[in-house]
Order: C-alpha cells, then structure tokens, then sequence
DNA sequence: TTCCTGTTTGGCTGTTTGGCAAAATAGACA
DNA sequence: TGTCTATTTTGCCAAACAGCCAAACAGGAA
C-alpha cells in the first residue's frame, strides 16, 4: 500500500471531482487554457448555477483555480499531470469500445 | 477538445469508479499482484457483499479484470497507467495539506 | 447612488450511491 | 449426490448528488 487511508481519501476526492460528465468536459477545454464561467457554460449547456456548482467542486478538489478579471472569473487548470492519464483512459475507452463492437459483429 | 462527449462520458466512468476511498485504496493495493476477494475485504473492512459491489464498479469501468482459480475470484489490475497519476494527484494532496498547515500556523 | 452583468448560494425535487443483511449462486470436494 | 466456502445479487434505508429556479452578491458603469 503506498498511502495511508487519509491520503487515499483526498486522491479520491480529486478523482471523484473528475468522475462526471460536464465537469471532465470543462477540465479538458482548460487544457488549452484559461476560460470564463460563461465560456464553460455555453460549453456544457446547463443552468449557469449548475456551472457553478461544477466548478466549485472541482476547486475543491484542487483542480483549478480561480482569478477574478475585471467582470469575470477566469478558471484554469491547477493539476498538471492530466495529459497522461486522459491519453491513456482514452486509449481504454477505444479499446473497450472496440470489443464491443468485436461482440456485436461476432452475433 | 480533445473528445466528443460520449468519448469524455466513457472516461468520466473511470474518474468516478476510483472516486470511492475503499475502490481506490483496492486499486492502489492491487498495484503490486492480483488479489482475491478476501484479501481486499481484509484490506478495506467493509462488508463483502459491499465490497463485492465496489469490484464490480471497477471491473464494469475496465480498472480490474478478474480470474477465477480454484475456490477464489483474483482482481488485478488492468488500467495500467494509473502510476504516474497517482504520483501526481498525490503530489497535489500533500502540497495541500501543507499549506494547511501553513494557514494553521499562521493564525 | 442605482442599474446591470457575471457569478455564487440556498432551497427544492428526483435520482443515485453506499452500506448492511439475507438470499442466491457457483464451484470444489467428500 | 450433498455440503462446504467464496462470491455475487437482491432488497432495503439513509445519505449524497445533480439539476433547476429564485435570491443574493460583487464589481463596473452610468
């Protein structure tokens, strides 16, 4: 075991904060920079509170970070090492989807 | 954007299956050889049928694979990237506890 | 000051999750 | 065959979450 339970528990907390939808969607339009909230919000499509709420669980969780610019709050990504590991869940969702396809020819 | 949504849908599964301290404490665990059922109820100490339940979340996002020998079901791993990350979400949670500290010191 | 704009917060509802206990299942082995 | 043993499934309840609307807030401009 390499952490005890209290370190796991806040890893989990920043996994869990990337573990929805809208919220791994905005993380990755960060990648290529900083964005507004209502950038990210015409990008998700929900309620601008929902944004909101988004994004506060993702700063959290220590995943970005904030900085008010005149009338709007700037988002960008704090948690660096993201590439990585997106390019390979990515490569398992591709391998994943392709099994399946596999199964529904092989029918 | 790298994705399009179902592709980011797909990857969010991930995120959120090792969202969970007890699944995440059984990945980290499992990073060093297989293990079986028993061995992660031990580790974790919930209920078995809970742990069972957290396994299955696990194997349906495609972070373990699973092998039946003899009388036990073996859990390994099968996302095979996740140690740079680790590394990195954990270099994050300890700069975080430690400006913590910081702030507690500062009062 | 008031108004406007961008953002956050509070409250509400329906849905999902986490956990335990009990029942069901699948093999192994006598 | 039957009986263990390891694991999974089912049923239930409480807690957490996601989403919307409305209200509150903060800062800039008039």
């Amino acid at each position: 075991m390499t952490h005890n339970r209290q370190y796991i528990a806040e890893q989990a907390k920043i996994f869990k904060a990337l573990g929805h939808p809208s919220r791994l969607l905005m993380v990755d339009a960060l990648r290529d920079g900083e964005k507004c909230v209502c950038d990210l919000q015409a990008l998700v499509g929900d309620d601008m509170s929902t944004v909101s709420k988004h994004l506060s669980v993702l700063r959290e969780a220590g995943i970005v970070s904030t900085e008010k610019r005149g009338t709007n709050m700037y988002y960008r990504l704090s948690l660096c090492c993201l590439e990585t590991f997106l390019t390979c869940t990515g490569r398992l969702v591709e391998k994943r989807v392709l099994s399946q396809l596999d199964m529904l020819k092989a029918r």
